[in-house]
DNA sequence: TGAAATGTTGGGGCG
DNA sequence: ACGCCCCAACATTTC
């Protein structure tokens, strides 16, 4: 009897899994593996949230293959070596999966299918991850797009992505199982627990992504185009870490909002619909401007920006990192970060632009940090966003377009419900102040408990200035 | 998916 | 009634 190896990596999930309905559809038995091998990942190796996540995840996958008479195979070493052995101790010369685009991960897995083939493998992969693949979408003069408009229009113009497909009711495993190693090997987890708040936030797996779904689109989609914008709200649909480890397919997403808009048949359910899309829309921006231009992770793409006279002060970081900016919305921000592995996008845009504009430290390490602290945390996704922050990626905001902490908070947080819940030293402040305590009197301060410099910072530094030192250094860059 | 600076308009107070 | 000033409200330009 044949046997097939699929190889999980971002597609943990047993619906919608082309590699795996492939697989079946090929005969004979089905084996399901996972190699932790992070370091063929480059300089982009999973952060800490990212790996407390995928703890879960697997764990959680692995049941499901269990219910299913089947099994998780867990590895860890060197791809190719891994994959080698399992084929060998169960008789597969097949290998299927689902596509990744990172730089990196293409280097390896072009070697892989080759070195695999040359042995006589099997090896085929398929596209889970994306809508479209990178290569699908290119403007009339062949170019990848690089402008988000254009790009979206040719992605609604083009052919509906496939229906998604349902999970298989049944794996056949091999006559025997290949070794394992245990979950807890990989040595996933932190040594020491700073994941509570994440366990009170999260449900890692597809079962905490289908539930997740099914929220939005029953309490969520309605009023996305304007609760979106406002964390104080639980206005978005929070799917972000389940499709980064593919825990949902973003086909089924896509299916599932547009039937929901098309059977309420009202027109704000159309608009909402359009306006969810179109975030799915950058993300799916983010994984092709990645693919076609490698070098992004770490450098800008508009070459200029090499050239930008950056100030990366240490402590200054620090605080930003920690949340004692002064700036309270940041402050939350960060807070919220650290403590559930997520942060709010509007507040995300407010934190990137505070880190690069009012500090002028270099973007780069505002994805570095990002990278190890977010649970959703997406190679593409983090370096469009900040490049877009930053002002020097593809259609990013203009660099001269610099976030006000206070007015965005005023404007997004009005009753400062958010700050509230994430810096509670300000929680007996009232609203016009807490977004600015440093403009309250004495008395409002004392009555509030808020000693500034002591209980809460200072500003680390002043908007209006660090908002003009910005646009001098970017003139520094202009011919 | 900005915000500040600058320009324009129009109503009202007032001599 | 008129001209003048002020300024809020809005629009446009600039960074």
């Amino acid at each position: 009897m044949k046997s097939t190896l699929v190889l999980f990596r971002h597609d943990l999930r047993l619906d919608d899994n082309p590699a795996l309905l492939a697989a079946i559809e090929r005969g004979g038995s089905i084996v399901p593996v996972f190699v932790w091998s992070p370091e063929e990942e480059g300089k982009w190796q999973p952060g800490s949230a990212s790996r407390w996540w995928l703890h879960h995840s697997l764990a959680s996958l692995c049941q499901q293959l269990r219910s299913l008479g089947s099994n998780l195979v867990v590895r860890r070493g060197n791809t190719f070596t891994e994959l080698q052995r399992v084929g060998e101790e169960c008789g597969a010369d097949a290998l299927f999966w689902n596509r990744r685009h990172e730089p990196a991960i293409v280097e390896r897995d072009t070697t892989l299918k080759l070195a695999l083939r040359e042995r006589g493998w099997t090896v085929q992969s398929f596209n889970g991850q994306l809508l479209f693949e990178p290569t699908q979408l290119r403007t009339r003069g062949g170019q990848p797009f690089q402008v988000f408009t254009p790009f979206w229009k040719a992605c609604l113009a083009h052919s509906e992505p496939n229906e998604p497909q349902p999970a298989p009711g049944r794996l056949p495993a091999p006559k025997a199982w290949p070794q394992s190693e245990p979950l807890e090997a990989l040595r996933l987890l932190p040594k020491i627990d700073w994941a509570s708040g994440m366990r009170a936030a999260w449900q890692p797996g597809s079962e905490g992504a289908e539930r997740r779904l099914q929220r939005f689109l029953e309490e969520g989609l309605e009023t996305y185009p304007t609760d979106r914008d406002r964390p104080d709200r639980d206005g978005v649909s929070s799917l972000s870490p389940h499709l980064r480890f593919g825990e949902i397919s973003p086909r089924r997403v896509w299916h599932e909002v547009k039937k929901l808009a098309a059977r309420a048949k009202r027109a704000t359910l159309d608009r909402a619909a359009e306006s969810y899309l179109r975030e799915l829309g950058w993300r799916e921006f983010g994984h092709h401007l990645l693919f076609h231009f490698p070098h992004t992770t770490d450098a800008p793409l508009r070459a200029e920006f090499a050239a930008f006279p950056w100030h990366d002060r240490p402590s200054e970081v620090k605080a930003w990192q920690r949340g004692q900016t002064g700036y309270p919305l940041v402050d939350a921000g960060m807070r919220q970060l650290w403590t559930t592995g997520w942060m709010h996008n509007r507040v995300r845009m407010v934190v990137a632009s505070f880190l690069v504009k009012d500090l002028l430290v270099p973007w780069q390490t505002g994805a570095r940090w990002f990278w190890d602290t977010l649970v959703d945390a997406d190679l593409a996704n983090n370096t469009l966003g900040w490049q877009w922050s930053a002002g020097c990626g593809a259609d990013a905001a203009p660099f001269f377009r610099i976030f006000n902490p206070v007015m965005q908070g005023e404007r997004f947080d009005p009753l400062g419900e958010y700050v509230r819940r994430w810096v509670p030293e300000l929680g007996q402040l009232a609203a016009p102040w807490l977004h600015r305590p440093w403009t309250a009197s004495p008395a409002t301060l004392a009555e509030a408990g808020v000693e500034l410099g002591k209980t809460y910072p200072f500003p680390l530094v002043d908007h209006d200035e660090a908002r003009k030192r910005a646009l001098a250094a970017l003139e520094k860059i202009k011919k």
